[in-house]
DNA sequence: TAAACACATGAACAGTTATTCATATGTTCA
DNA sequence: TGAACATATGAATAACTGTTCATGTGTTTA
């Protein structure tokens, strides 16, 4: 089944006790690709932005890009990934969509990542 | 200075003062560049499968290849990656290069983004 | 109902990224 | 010194991503 070759050094050679730990510990593979796809979500200044802004209130879609000097359009795409991502909710009120952070984990997460930056 | 038109809604304008505390939250340019940079390099599987491995002990390059069933190049690809955001170190033993965590707040990131994953 | 407004979305484009392949660097040992 | 080993790296390629532009959907109101 293995796609890639194995590699496998000579002197260091993993003992079968510390690969089946990291084994064990690994999580499964769609864990891994949800918290890939978490991060990612991440990793654009734009969407933080947006997190940014909605730190304050929720925000409809209209003030978010006049606060960022963006188009609606570009913001519009952004929330959608935001909204996949379940980092932000929405409600309607009339012709107008509000968005909100739609929990505390968003700005544990950007707060570990500002220490970090911050060093 | 304005490079993308300024959007603005009729009915609810942003008050000039929930503009003012936005601004006066929102990181600086610099600061929202190297954080999305750094939740960009914890955005990849590959990446994140690694420092998995190296949250058991530190590991060379061949090792991890090994456990991860990947290229020593792919690998090393992305452990200069990982160096360069600054979650792992290096040092050199003979022919052999050991990688580990640089600190401790790699753990409590991915840690957090776990947590929201797991719903 | 028609016009106006707020927002969403598909296609297109430019820029970025992860892997592979070939090869280079650095170290050890015979 | 030369061969073998562990790792690093540049170039190439395919896949992905963010913005723009044009247009579509849903809501209000005149």
């Amino acid at each position: 089944m293995a796609i890639h070759d194995v590699e496998s050094c000579d002197v260091y050679k993993l003992h079968p006790d510390r690969l089946q730990k990291i084994e064990k510990d690994m999580p499964d593979e769609d864990t891994l690709y949800d918290l890939a796809e978490l991060f990612k979500t991440f990793g654009d200044s734009t969407r933080i932005r947006i997190l940014f802004v909605l730190f304050e209130s929720e925000t409809c879609v209209c003030d978010i890009a006049e606060a960022l000097n963006m188009t609606q359009s570009a913001v519009s795409h952004q929330l959608k990934i935001l909204k996949n991502a379940k980092l932000v909710g929405n409600r309607r009120e009339g012709k107008t969509v509000f968005y909100f952070l739609s929990d505390d984990h968003v700005r544990t997460i950007i707060g570990q990542g500002l220490n970090h930056v911050k060093e």
